[in-house]
DNA sequence: CGTCTTTGACCCGCGC
DNA sequence: GCGCGGGTCAAAGACG
């Protein structure tokens, strides 16, 4: 397959610490914190909510983000707010700063970076990539304000965007200079706030890379139509009536293997193709003739081989994983909980994972084609903080409504946690009782995703989030009731209002409704 | 009755 | 080799 899947060497190598430490081995590190050692806040000292608190929890607990930063090698720093540059610098900046970080003020929304004319997918306009940032840190674009933030990191295995060939090696991912971040400031036009989409999409560009350590480019496509016709689309709304105080982050979108393609075997979490051998740089010849014989009988042995390679491969995130699959995480901290993000979910286990009290809950697309998996955490000391993971990239377009109250215990779209479920389940956490959660409804999408490659992390419900230009994109796509996308901004330097499109229009979605889709292309 | 959750057991990779 | 930990399975149960 393809581009891809020739350049995932480059991918896997390109942002790996040169030491690749395990995850695992970063956890543990990271946990010595109560030791005085380089805690993570002193490291990210910006960085906010429950990383703070965890050097008082118990020294078998590490904070959610510490183990997300463990997890996807570098940690998140907390928007600053307060230095927010006008939001003309970035799009009349020819050249991001010279940082990976991104940050975007209250009531800004990432589609507009995304989408900027600096991050078109017209290849022309994508800053070349440079040996020189083998090893950069991740993207992040975050959105911050009193009541609702946004972050969005995109690293690991993800094609690089590098905003400028002069990109700090990873070493220097302990002091991510903020003042170095580029800020978008807030945009708080005269419209009508509710309702407005924002939308952004990115693809990677995995054509004509450098081999030699050059970071997969991740462009950003304002064009949903003009997409690389081979993949899946990978859809995550979330359509949650968050509260005030939402806080969205995409911690990681790490971009990989698609797994959807003709692959016909039975056991969906067998989702790897390995018919490429050149792309399994981290399985020897061996690894990988078992592989096959697992997949040749797949009837004979339902069981575990095939799944712990995918769970094996998911798991390693970073510099050691082996993951052909596309991973993105979010983390929202809202007192709401199970945000829509357009597609049914079947609940299919729930594990306590070490550090943290609330137990994870495993997740599969309904979809009997989708391998699509995702598990949902809170925050071991803030259970305000959820976190998603998204694992696969949906080959579906999101399901229609459902009727309401077909039987189940919970119709939600999957993230519901009933309170007592704790007590019965979690043998770790029956002394840490979730919060209660709260149900949201089945909203379903007119999506009208056609099999294209592409991820798209399709979130809504930040609420208070003003009106942004934003390209369009397919108009209708993936939008609610097919309601008509944004204006165009021809040349992202004007500032369009938006038309307001949020069906109900109520108060409490008001301002919601802000939407990014997160594209990335993987040339299989 | 259909759909979904619950939940203990199991598997397997990794670190020691 | 062993234990830990994360992820998954699948039967049973719950819900409307």
């Amino acid at each position: 397959m393809s581009d891809f899947d020739g350049n995932f060497i480059e991918m896997t190598s390109y942002w790996a610490p040169p030491s690749s430490p395990s995850p695992r081995t970063i956890l543990a590190m990271l946990e010595q914190t109560d030791n005085g050692m380089n805690p993570i806040s002193e490291i990210f000292p910006q960085t906010n909510t429950s990383r703070d608190h965890d050097t008082d929890q118990s020294g078998q607990r590490s904070g959610l983000r510490e183990r997300l930063a463990a997890r996807i090698g570098f940690s998140l720093p907390t928007l600053d707010t307060e230095n927010m540059s006008p939001l003309d610098a970035f799009f009349r900046s020819s050249t991001v700063p010279n940082s990976p970080v991104v940050a975007i003020s209250p009531g800004f929304s990432p589609s507009a970076l995304l989408q900027s004319p600096n991050m078109v997918s017209d290849s022309s306009q994508i800053i070349p990539p440079s040996p020189a940032t083998n090893y950069g840190p991740p993207e992040m674009v975050e959105t911050s304000g009193e009541d609702n933030a946004m972050t969005m990191a995109f690293n690991n295995d993800f094609p690089y965007q590098p905003y400028n060939v002069d990109l700090p090696p990873l070493e220097v991912f302990d002091d991510i200079p903020t003042e170095e971040s580029f800020y978008i400031p807030s945009y708080e036009p005269d419209v009508d706030p509710i309702g407005t989409p924002l939308v952004a999409s990115f693809e990677s560009e995995l054509g004509d890379i450098d081999p030699i350590g050059t970071p997969l480019v991740a462009s950003f496509e304002s064009e949903l139509g003009d997409v690389d016709p081979i993949g899946t689309p990978f859809v995550a709304s979330f359509e949650s009536e968050l509260g005030d105080d939402a806080h969205i982050d995409i911690i990681s979108i790490e971009d990989s293997e698609s797994e959807n393609e003709n692959k016909d075997e039975d056991d969906e979490d067998y989702q790897f193709d390995y018919e490429d051998e050149d792309q399994d740089v981290y399985l020897d010849e061996e690894e990988e003739e078992d592989e096959d014989n697992v997949a040749l009988d797949d009837d004979a042995q339902p069981s575990a081989p095939k799944r712990r390679r995918f769970d094996q491969a998911s798991n390693n995130i970073g510099a050691t994983r082996t993951s052909k699959t596309q991973r993105v995480i979010l983390q929202m901290e809202t007192d709401e909980d199970n945000p829509n993000d357009g597609y049914r979910w079947r609940k299919y286990g729930q594990k306590v994972v070490k550090g943290n009290p609330n137990p994870r809950s495993y997740y599969k697309c309904t979809n009997n084609e989708c391998k699509v998996k995702k598990h949902v955490e809170r925050g071991a000391d803030n259970n305000k903080l959820v976190v998603t993971t998204y694992d696969g990239i949906h080959n579906h377009p999101s399901p229609p409504a459902r009727r309401n109250n077909t039987g189940g215990r919970n119709r939600s779209a999957g993230t519901t946690m009933p309170q007592n479920q704790m007590d019965r389940t979690s043998r770790l956490a029956r002394d840490h009782p979730p919060p209660s959660r709260t149900p949201v409804e089945m909203r379903p999408f007119s999506s009208m995703a056609p099999q294209v490659d592409l991820t798209q992390v399709y979130m809504s419900g930040i609420s208070k989030l003003p009106n942004i230009p934003v390209y369009q994109l397919n108009p209708g796509f993936m939008y609610r009731n097919d309601e008509p996308m944004m204006n165009v901004m021809p040349d992202g330097s004007d500032v369009y209002p938006m038309m307001n499109v949020m069906p109900d229009g109520s108060d409490v979605y008001g301002g919601i409704m802000n939407r990014l889709f997160v594209k990335f292309g993987v040339d299989i």
